[in-house]
DNA sequence: AATATTGATGCAAACGATTTCGGGTCAAAG
DNA sequence: CTTTGACCCGAAATCGTTTGCATCAATATT
């Protein structure tokens, strides 16, 4: 408990507590010896400086927080990585939330980092948020703010995705060529971003080609992994059953893979899939997925980028109202062969 | 800016800070109507304490450190969830740090956290870590620091894994009983303390049956992707080739189905695997895969547990010198059959 | 030679909360 | 009529930094 405090050194070296935190931060106000003198000192001692009394004094955190909606995913862990990756060079901390997917615990989440805990928000909002008043606070209370993936567009801030729509539209185009007549969509919620873009995508190349499809075709399915099976299975077994499916998640093509094994059909035979998947073992599942993944490190570390300049420059604007699409890559395999 | 804080709050109610701060911490020393009175205008006005603030005075942060050696990893994803579950109950913060199997990027993020800055540390370290002295000094600095699966023998403080031994025994029997005669070894380093204790298992079981093993049938891997996979493709090239192997992490595991790709080989025709891991599609791979799974989320619930009873109440002894195990599970599939 | 300037350092206030100490009121008890 | 104690509240110190302003000596300027 005998902390070594700036006030402890000060007496050690017989200079005031100022010279000491002047010196320590390389005020040109302090003369070359004194300052070596104090940075020797404190090194002895090993001397941290409190971080809550010099955030409560600079009114900044060096902290951030990064909300997900679900910890057991490839992407958001790639992106956690790559802004890491960046925001561990400036001596920057992650405060990293789950929301597992639920709108109250979001709203909680958020409701704790309005107090200044935080310089900034990096969020991914849950697949239930439709309301967005809580975001809306964020935003008013000046707290720098940015979404990816799965954003909020009504918040004027700067948004990262991929090109979402494009590759809705190229996956879609490419069942079309393997033959695919009947194409479901499978997706979390109405409400999420990128689940209506893709659709959008979806839609259009069904259109290009002049295939109909049926309003049931686009499948909502929900939180839990057995009732997607369940569904999906259903599906499957129905009679007029998909001949290909686009998984707008990749939790959704896991569950697909899961029911094609109840329903004894096999991929891509019976029919072919393909998948939004940052997964880095697709190509070992049997049979291997054709999927289309996010660069999500890259997204991370732009977006770490974007905040770290305007959190350690002077006098920065707030973060513009625009969306950066970062292109995603497909690799096709054996699902949609 | 304007913030509401708690002087601009009594102002508003004409009552010192004092009283106000009394009234919300409920204190018996404030009648019934003031303190409805200040709790009304405190929710009206969305007051919110400011941590530092409050940190600062209480030294204490109601922030955990959680520092793992790589994220996208199904187990340590779980651990984490595991954590939230409990430590979100108490108003816990979580600040999650990467090691990414570095030693120096691991002693870095430990002195950071000296000053402070968290109150309690959970940790699994990193395959590299041979020299413990920086985890020594957060022990001596009192800072209360519980290991999980990576552990810490030197330190005396309480560690969670699960029943590696024994499921490095069980592993190697089935594969025995399997055929398998040649059973080779995959580990990351032979630091880490999961890995011993899985090789102890190994050894012992291949002992119990009378079966020889050479030296070099205990593979030390690396971080390289690439490189784990052209050193298993080579030894499966071998002349001597394995016709078993024990992968004591989830990584080796996907690295052998790799280089089984590239040698043409087949499993479990021309050798079986069993793998560590807390996958949740190994059922999905192709061949699906044997795992013995670690029950990770409650390894991070019971740690939590753990922190909370130790930080929340009074008079707390220091974390026993222990050893806390809990069962694992093995899923039996195609790849050891 | 008197004054202005510069350089190096110290004093004290501030950040926003909690808490120790102490003061005042009022009713019941002595 | 005083004493006691319960009850309610405010002033001020405290946590560990940073920083505006004051201080004081030494040097530069006129």
């Amino acid at each position: 408990m005998a902390e070594v405090n700036i006030k402890y050194l000060a007496a050690k070296l017989k200079l005031s507590p100022s010279t000491v935190s002047r010196a320590l931060n390389d005020s040109y106000e302090i003369s070359q010896p004194t300052k070596e003198r104090v940075v020797a000192m404190a090194k002895e001692l090993n001397y941290q400086p409190n971080p809550f009394a010099r955030s409560l004094r600079e009114q900044k955190s060096k902290t951030i927080a990064v909300i997900i909606p679900e910890r057991i995913n490839n992407f958001f862990s790639q992106v956690i990585d790559g802004i890491e990756e960046i925001t561990q060079e400036y001596g920057y901390h992650l405060l990293v939330y789950s929301t597992h997917e639920n709108v109250e615990t979001e709203r909680k989440i958020v409701s704790y980092l309005l107090n200044g805990r935080v310089d900034a928000i990096v969020m991914s909002v849950s697949s239930q948020t439709k309301k967005t008043d809580h975001l809306e606070t964020v935003f008013e209370k000046a707290v720098p703010l940015i979404f990816f993936d799965r954003i909020c567009q009504e918040i004027p801030t700067t948004k990262f995705i991929s090109n979402d729509y494009e590759n809705g539209f190229k996956a879609t185009i490419h069942l079309i060529e393997k033959g695919c007549k009947r194409i479901f969509f499978l997706m979390l919620s109405k409400e999420i971003s990128i689940g209506k873009e893709r659709l959008r995508g979806y839609q259009d190349a069904l259109k290009k080609h002049g295939l109909p499809y049926e309003e049931n075709w686009i499948v909502q399915c929900s939180q839990s992994e057995e009732a997607n099976i369940k569904l999906i299975a259903k599906i499957l077994y129905g009679l007029d059953r998909p001949d290909g499916i686009l998984a707008s998640v990749e939790k959704l093509a896991i569950a697909t893979y899961h029911a094609a094994r109840e329903t004894k059909l096999e991929m891509p035979k019976d029919f072919k899939m393909v998948s939004f998947s940052n997964m880095k073992i697709a190509g070992l599942l049997k049979p291997s997925l054709t999927t289309i993944s996010q660069p999500a490190f890259e997204i991370g570390s732009e977006m770490a980028k974007l905040l770290m300049k305007k959190l350690t420059k002077p006098n920065q604007p707030a973060f513009e109202n625009k969306v950066i699409q970062m292109p995603s890559q497909i690799d096709f395999r054996e699902s949609s062969n």
